[in-house]
DNA sequence: CTGTATCCGTGAGGATACTG
DNA sequence: CAGTATCCTCACGGATACAG
């Protein structure tokens, strides 16, 4: 056969699509953001530095291998500075770098409209879920 | 035994935390935004309202579940309305409203910081990897 | 204290077929 | 045209054990 399927069409337009998505800068950031403990991690950090146990207690429900992984996301996007301290035992600070400093605003807008209008969302899906009953 | 194990107290906490956790107005949002189509479907909607069928065109990649879903999601929450004409072959139109245009805005900020930032992020991506080679 | 390595269950989402 | 129903895969993340 000659020419291509549907089926290949279709593929090759869903790979050529992902390729293009995945390079839209506002997707790599939703992707980031989205994650589920990285706006904790960088709210915890708004304050200023702290250790790795600190972090561990302060956001509950954290399994390590989340929050180890979450941090090495965050320090290798440039987001997140590490220093460790080779005492004993070892002692390893977590902080913002300007970069990830200057997320901030952008989570306080977020938080804002959140805040903002979260209700008549909530009103939307209630009128919703009556209406389809 | 009468007091907890340690695993207990875990436990407890990481679901008094999810609860806390999924009630933040802000994670809402996010977990809204960082849908995979949710913003690519509010932009396709930004210029005015759009059939069902245009949209799947327009959204290339898009499974007719997820766009389905997306769309009831969104209408759920009061982003979207759906106005049906009942002709033949029946006719769907999706638009933004009040409170989805009012989402925008936020989606302009993202999209801003993401064109200045993400070439930050990207260089600091490969310092990282070549240090850790 | 701050991680790394491994196993494994769950659920989001794609493919496909069918319907008013 | 605009969906619904079903199956099935595979990646995410939790639990657990171990290490420098």
């Amino acid at each position: 056969m000659v020419t291509k399927t549907a089926a290949e069409r279709r593929d090759e337009a869903r790979q050529a699509f992902d390729a293009y998505f995945s390079e839209c800068p506002s997707r790599k950031l939703l992707d980031r953001l989205s994650d589920k403990w990285v706006t904790l991690v960088l709210s915890a950090l708004a304050a200023g530095p702290r250790r790795y146990s600190h972090l561990a207690r302060r956001i509950a429900g954290v399994s390590q291998k989340m929050l180890t992984q979450t941090l090495r996301g965050l320090e290798r996007d440039g987001l997140v500075s590490r220093t460790l301290t080779p005492s004993v035992p070892v002692r390893v600070d977590y902080a913002l770098t300007p970069l990830g400093e200057s997320l901030m605003p952008l989570v306080a807008a977020i938080k804002s409209w959140a805040e903002t209008h979260i209700g008549d969302v909530e009103a939307a899906r209630e009128r919703y879920d009556v209406d389809n009953a």
